[in-house]
DNA sequence: ACTAACCTGTAA
DNA sequence: TTACAGGTTAGT
Protein backbone atom coordinates (compact mmCIF):
# COMPACT_ATOMS: atom_id res chain seq x y z
CA UNK A 1 0.00 0.00 0.00
CA UNK A 2 2.28 2.81 1.26
CA UNK A 3 5.04 3.92 -0.86
CA UNK A 4 7.81 6.61 -0.10
CA UNK A 5 5.64 9.66 0.46
CA UNK A 6 2.78 7.82 2.63
CA UNK A 7 5.79 5.89 4.89
CA UNK A 8 7.13 9.35 5.30
CA UNK A 9 3.90 10.98 7.04
CA UNK A 10 3.69 8.17 8.92
CA UNK A 11 6.57 8.93 10.21
CA UNK A 12 6.54 12.40 10.08
CA UNK A 13 3.46 11.98 12.89
CA UNK A 14 5.12 9.28 14.92
CA UNK A 15 7.90 11.07 15.64
CA UNK A 16 6.16 14.03 16.70
CA UNK A 17 4.02 12.05 18.60
CA UNK A 18 6.48 9.66 20.50
CA UNK A 19 10.39 10.23 20.21
CA UNK A 20 11.58 10.66 23.85
CA UNK A 21 9.02 8.02 25.34
CA UNK A 22 9.49 5.20 26.63
CA UNK A 23 8.23 1.34 25.82
CA UNK A 24 6.99 0.22 28.57
CA UNK A 25 4.74 -2.64 27.15
CA UNK A 26 4.23 -4.81 24.11
CA UNK A 27 2.42 -7.47 22.95
CA UNK A 28 2.63 -9.69 19.80
CA UNK A 29 -0.65 -11.38 18.98
CA UNK A 30 0.60 -12.62 15.63
CA UNK A 31 3.91 -13.61 16.16
CA UNK A 32 4.43 -14.87 11.97
CA UNK A 33 4.80 -10.84 11.23
CA UNK A 34 8.06 -10.16 13.24
CA UNK A 35 11.58 -11.34 12.58
CA UNK A 36 14.31 -11.02 15.15
CA UNK A 37 18.02 -10.56 14.29
CA UNK A 38 19.89 -12.77 15.76
CA UNK A 39 17.06 -15.24 15.28
CA UNK A 40 16.72 -15.32 19.55
CA UNK A 41 16.39 -11.62 19.61
CA UNK A 42 12.73 -11.43 20.96
CA UNK A 43 10.65 -8.50 20.24
CA UNK A 44 9.86 -8.02 24.52
CA UNK A 45 13.85 -6.59 24.62
CA UNK A 46 12.10 -3.31 23.85
CA UNK A 47 10.68 -3.40 26.59
CA UNK A 48 11.84 -0.21 28.86
CA UNK A 49 13.70 0.95 25.89
CA UNK A 50 13.15 4.75 25.05
CA UNK A 51 12.81 5.48 21.33
CA UNK A 52 15.43 7.72 20.27
CA UNK A 53 14.48 8.52 16.93
CA UNK A 54 12.36 7.54 13.80
CA UNK A 55 14.26 7.55 10.00
CA UNK A 56 12.99 6.10 6.96
CA UNK A 57 15.19 4.63 4.35
CA UNK A 58 12.58 3.89 1.21
CA UNK A 59 9.46 2.21 2.23
CA UNK A 60 11.39 1.59 5.73
CA UNK A 61 10.94 2.99 8.98
CA UNK A 62 13.48 2.53 11.56
CA UNK A 63 12.43 3.13 14.86
CA UNK A 64 15.82 3.87 16.58
CA UNK A 65 15.46 2.43 20.29
CA UNK A 66 17.91 3.00 23.33
CA UNK A 67 20.33 -0.06 23.84
CA UNK A 68 21.05 0.37 20.20
CA UNK A 69 18.00 -1.51 19.05
CA UNK A 70 16.66 -0.85 15.48
CA UNK A 71 12.76 -1.68 14.99
CA UNK A 72 12.36 -1.90 11.18
CA UNK A 73 8.94 -1.92 10.34
CA UNK A 74 7.90 -2.65 6.58
CA UNK A 75 3.97 -2.03 5.73
CA UNK A 76 3.89 -3.56 2.58
CA UNK A 77 0.57 -3.84 1.34
CA UNK A 78 -2.33 -3.13 3.91
CA UNK A 79 0.26 -2.66 7.07
CA UNK A 80 -0.81 0.65 9.44
CA UNK A 81 0.49 2.24 12.26
CA UNK A 82 -2.18 3.68 14.27
CA UNK A 83 -1.64 5.93 17.11
CA UNK A 84 -4.17 5.18 19.52
CA UNK A 85 -4.78 9.42 21.42
CA UNK A 86 -4.96 10.63 17.99
CA UNK A 87 -8.29 8.41 17.14
CA UNK A 88 -12.00 8.78 17.81
CA UNK A 89 -13.25 6.79 20.96
CA UNK A 90 -15.30 4.36 18.95
CA UNK A 91 -12.40 3.43 15.97
CA UNK A 92 -9.73 3.21 19.58
CA UNK A 93 -12.01 0.53 21.12
CA UNK A 94 -12.85 -0.71 17.22
CA UNK A 95 -9.20 -1.42 16.55
CA UNK A 96 -8.48 -2.88 19.90
CA UNK A 97 -10.58 -5.99 19.57
CA UNK A 98 -9.87 -6.48 15.60
CA UNK A 99 -8.32 -9.58 14.42
CA UNK A 100 -5.89 -7.77 12.05
CA UNK A 101 -4.25 -5.87 15.17
CA UNK A 102 -1.59 -8.15 15.38
CA UNK A 103 0.77 -6.16 17.74
CA UNK A 104 0.42 -3.48 20.83
CA UNK A 105 2.60 -0.70 22.04
CA UNK A 106 2.26 0.69 24.99
CA UNK A 107 4.34 3.68 25.66
CA UNK A 108 4.83 6.46 28.52
CA UNK A 109 5.76 9.83 28.07
CA UNK A 110 7.53 11.80 30.28
CA UNK A 111 7.16 15.08 28.55
CA UNK A 112 3.15 14.60 29.35
CA UNK A 113 3.32 14.08 32.84
CA UNK A 114 4.06 10.05 32.25
CA UNK A 115 0.80 9.49 30.14
CA UNK A 116 0.71 6.43 28.38
CA UNK A 117 -0.20 5.79 24.89
CA UNK A 118 -0.83 2.97 22.63
CA UNK A 119 0.38 2.70 19.29
CA UNK A 120 -0.81 -0.47 17.15
CA UNK A 121 0.28 -2.48 14.19
CA UNK A 122 -2.80 -3.15 11.98
CA UNK A 123 -2.57 -5.11 8.42
CA UNK A 124 -5.52 -7.00 6.93
CA UNK A 125 -3.41 -9.11 4.26
CA UNK A 126 -0.93 -9.34 6.66
CA UNK A 127 1.94 -9.00 4.45
CA UNK A 128 4.20 -6.32 6.23
CA UNK A 129 6.97 -7.05 8.57
CA UNK A 130 8.64 -5.95 11.81
CA UNK A 131 12.03 -6.79 12.46
CA UNK A 132 14.23 -6.29 15.59
CA UNK A 133 18.14 -5.95 15.19
CA UNK A 134 20.98 -4.93 17.08
CA UNK A 135 22.58 -1.41 15.46
CA UNK A 136 25.63 -3.71 15.09
CA UNK A 137 23.98 -6.69 13.15
CA UNK A 138 22.31 -4.44 11.09
CA UNK A 139 24.82 -5.51 8.37
CA UNK A 140 24.40 -9.44 8.24
CA UNK A 141 20.40 -9.01 7.99
CA UNK A 142 18.47 -11.35 5.24
CA UNK A 143 16.25 -10.06 3.20
CA UNK A 144 16.13 -6.78 0.87
CA UNK A 145 17.06 -4.13 3.34
CA UNK A 146 21.14 -4.13 2.73
CA UNK A 147 20.74 -4.04 -1.04
CA UNK A 148 18.12 -0.96 -0.97
CA UNK A 149 19.80 1.61 -3.56
CA UNK A 150 19.57 5.75 -2.45
CA UNK A 151 16.17 6.85 -1.07
CA UNK A 152 14.36 9.07 -3.94
CA UNK A 153 14.66 12.02 -1.95
CA UNK A 154 18.53 11.74 -0.49
CA UNK A 155 20.89 14.11 -1.66
CA UNK A 156 22.53 10.93 -2.56
CA UNK A 157 20.08 10.12 -5.65
CA UNK A 158 20.61 11.51 -9.09
CA UNK A 159 20.12 10.92 -12.30
CA UNK A 160 23.51 9.49 -13.14
CA UNK A 161 22.11 6.83 -10.39
CA UNK A 162 19.39 5.61 -12.78
CA UNK A 163 21.81 5.47 -15.87
CA UNK A 164 23.87 3.25 -13.83
CA UNK A 165 21.79 1.33 -13.18
CA UNK A 166 19.86 1.26 -16.12
CA UNK A 167 23.73 0.32 -17.75
CA UNK A 168 23.74 -2.73 -15.81
CA UNK A 169 19.88 -3.93 -16.65
CA UNK A 170 19.77 -2.60 -20.47
CA UNK A 171 16.98 -4.42 -21.40
CA UNK A 172 14.76 -3.81 -17.90
CA UNK A 173 11.77 -1.97 -18.85
CA UNK A 174 12.13 1.91 -17.28
CA UNK A 175 8.86 1.12 -15.37
CA UNK A 176 10.40 -2.13 -13.77
CA UNK A 177 13.48 -0.08 -13.25
CA UNK A 178 12.04 2.30 -11.30
CA UNK A 179 9.92 -0.16 -9.04
CA UNK A 180 12.84 -2.08 -8.26
CA UNK A 181 14.21 -0.89 -4.74
CA UNK A 182 17.97 -1.23 -5.33
CA UNK A 183 17.89 0.80 -8.20
CA UNK A 184 16.12 4.03 -5.98
CA UNK A 185 14.40 3.28 -2.87
CA UNK A 186 10.57 4.56 -2.05
CA UNK A 187 8.45 4.19 -5.58
CA UNK A 188 5.90 2.07 -6.34
CA UNK A 189 3.32 1.58 -8.66
CA UNK A 190 1.25 5.29 -8.27
CA UNK A 191 4.17 6.94 -8.15
CA UNK A 192 6.24 5.56 -10.72
CA UNK A 193 2.95 5.39 -13.18
CA UNK A 194 2.73 9.24 -12.28
CA UNK A 195 6.43 10.23 -12.76
CA UNK A 196 6.43 8.52 -16.25
CA UNK A 197 3.70 10.24 -17.13
CA UNK A 198 4.93 13.49 -16.22
CA UNK A 199 8.45 13.26 -17.89
CA UNK A 200 6.64 11.45 -21.23
CA UNK A 201 8.42 8.25 -21.26
CA UNK A 202 6.38 5.17 -22.13
CA UNK A 203 6.69 2.67 -18.96
CA UNK A 204 7.89 -0.22 -21.59
CA UNK A 205 10.89 1.63 -22.81
CA UNK A 206 14.19 -0.54 -22.55
CA UNK A 207 16.15 0.80 -19.93
CA UNK A 208 19.09 1.26 -22.39
CA UNK A 209 16.82 3.32 -24.89
CA UNK A 210 16.59 6.40 -22.27
CA UNK A 211 18.87 9.59 -23.38
CA UNK A 212 20.62 11.70 -20.96
CA UNK A 213 18.04 14.30 -21.10
CA UNK A 214 15.02 11.74 -20.24
CA UNK A 215 17.01 10.00 -17.42
CA UNK A 216 17.39 13.48 -15.76
CA UNK A 217 13.73 14.72 -16.47
CA UNK A 218 12.38 11.61 -15.07
CA UNK A 219 14.69 12.07 -12.11
CA UNK A 220 13.20 15.67 -11.58
CA UNK A 221 9.96 14.27 -11.29
CA UNK A 222 10.65 11.76 -9.02
CA UNK A 223 11.03 14.38 -6.74
CA UNK A 224 8.84 17.17 -7.57
CA UNK A 225 6.30 14.29 -7.50
CA UNK A 226 7.62 12.34 -4.04
CA UNK A 227 7.75 16.12 -2.58
CA UNK A 228 4.33 17.27 -3.17
CA UNK A 229 2.48 14.01 -2.19
CA UNK A 230 4.27 14.69 1.18
CA UNK A 231 3.12 17.70 1.10
CA UNK A 232 -0.97 16.68 0.82
CA UNK A 233 0.38 13.54 3.17
CA UNK A 234 0.16 10.94 0.93
CA UNK A 235 -2.39 8.92 -1.43
CA UNK A 236 -5.34 7.42 0.12
CA UNK A 237 -5.91 5.18 -3.04
CA UNK A 238 -8.05 2.19 -1.22
CA UNK A 239 -6.14 1.50 2.29
CA UNK A 240 -3.53 3.97 3.58
CA UNK A 241 -4.37 5.82 6.20
CA UNK A 242 -2.14 7.94 8.42
CA UNK A 243 -0.96 7.64 12.44
CA UNK A 244 -4.46 9.43 13.03
CA UNK A 245 -5.91 7.20 10.31
CA UNK A 246 -6.53 9.99 8.23
CA UNK A 247 -6.56 9.92 4.82
CA UNK A 248 -4.17 11.53 2.09
CA UNK A 249 -5.27 13.98 -0.07
CA UNK A 250 -2.92 13.25 -3.59
CA UNK A 251 -5.19 11.07 -4.90
CA UNK A 252 -6.85 14.05 -6.05
CA UNK A 253 -4.11 14.54 -8.45
CA UNK A 254 -3.25 11.72 -10.21
CA UNK A 255 -2.80 12.01 -13.78
CA UNK A 256 -3.06 8.29 -15.12
CA UNK A 257 -2.79 5.99 -11.69
CA UNK A 258 -6.09 3.65 -12.12
CA UNK A 259 -7.40 5.85 -14.86
CA UNK A 260 -6.75 2.98 -17.78
CA UNK A 261 -10.08 3.39 -20.08
CA UNK A 262 -10.53 7.25 -19.30
CA UNK A 263 -9.61 10.57 -21.16
CA UNK A 264 -6.20 11.99 -20.55
CA UNK A 265 -6.38 15.24 -18.94
CA UNK A 266 -3.50 16.65 -21.23
CA UNK A 267 -4.56 15.50 -24.67
CA UNK A 268 -7.87 14.12 -24.19
CA UNK A 269 -6.94 10.46 -25.79
CA UNK A 270 -7.82 7.61 -23.82
CA UNK A 271 -5.28 6.36 -21.51
CA UNK A 272 -3.78 2.65 -22.17
CA UNK A 273 -3.10 -0.25 -20.16
CA UNK A 274 0.30 -2.73 -19.83
CA UNK A 275 1.05 -5.36 -17.91
CA UNK A 276 4.85 -5.05 -17.10
CA UNK A 277 6.90 -7.35 -14.58
CA UNK A 278 3.48 -8.29 -13.28
CA UNK A 279 2.48 -4.97 -12.42
CA UNK A 280 -0.87 -2.99 -14.15
CA UNK A 281 0.82 0.49 -15.62
CA UNK A 282 -1.24 3.16 -17.15
CA UNK A 283 0.15 5.41 -19.93
CA UNK A 284 -0.97 8.29 -22.50
CA UNK A 285 0.40 6.45 -25.84
CA UNK A 286 0.14 9.99 -27.11
CA UNK A 287 1.97 12.09 -24.89
CA UNK A 288 4.12 9.42 -23.79
CA UNK A 289 7.06 8.58 -26.06
C1' DA B 1 12.83 -10.96 -16.52
C1' DC B 2 8.66 -13.16 -15.75
C1' DT B 3 5.46 -16.08 -12.38
C1' DA B 4 3.83 -17.74 -8.32
C1' DA B 5 3.41 -17.22 -3.65
C1' DC B 6 2.38 -14.90 0.51
C1' DC B 7 -2.95 -13.15 2.59
C1' DT B 8 -7.64 -11.03 2.89
C1' DG B 9 -11.21 -8.08 1.26
C1' DT B 10 -13.78 -5.88 -2.28
C1' DA B 11 -15.76 -5.16 -6.66
C1' DA B 12 -17.01 -6.75 -11.18
C1' DT C 1 -17.13 -16.81 -8.78
C1' DT C 2 -13.31 -14.56 -10.41
C1' DA C 3 -10.09 -10.93 -10.85
C1' DC C 4 -7.50 -7.70 -8.72
C1' DA C 5 -5.04 -4.72 -5.12
C1' DG C 6 0.12 1.41 -2.95
C1' DG C 7 4.97 -4.98 -2.14
C1' DT C 8 8.60 -8.18 -1.96
C1' DT C 9 10.89 -12.48 -2.83
C1' DA C 10 11.97 -17.26 -4.07
C1' DG C 11 12.05 -20.03 -7.85
C1' DT C 12 12.02 -20.70 -12.71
Amino acid sequence: MPELPEVETIRLDLESYLRGATLTNLQLLSPDIFLGWPTDLALSSLEGKTLLSIDRLGKYLIFHFSGGLLLLVHLRMTGKLLYLPALPETERTRYLKDKHTHVLFTFTKPSAGEEEALLLYHDVRRFGRLTLVLEEDLATLPGGFNELGPDALADTFNWTVLQGFANKHQKMPVKSLLLDQRAVAGIGNIYADECLFQAKIRPDRPASSLTELEWQTLTQEVVTILRQSIALGGTSFRDYRNASNEQGQYAAKLQVYSRAGAACFTCGQTLSSLMIGGRRSIYCEHCQK
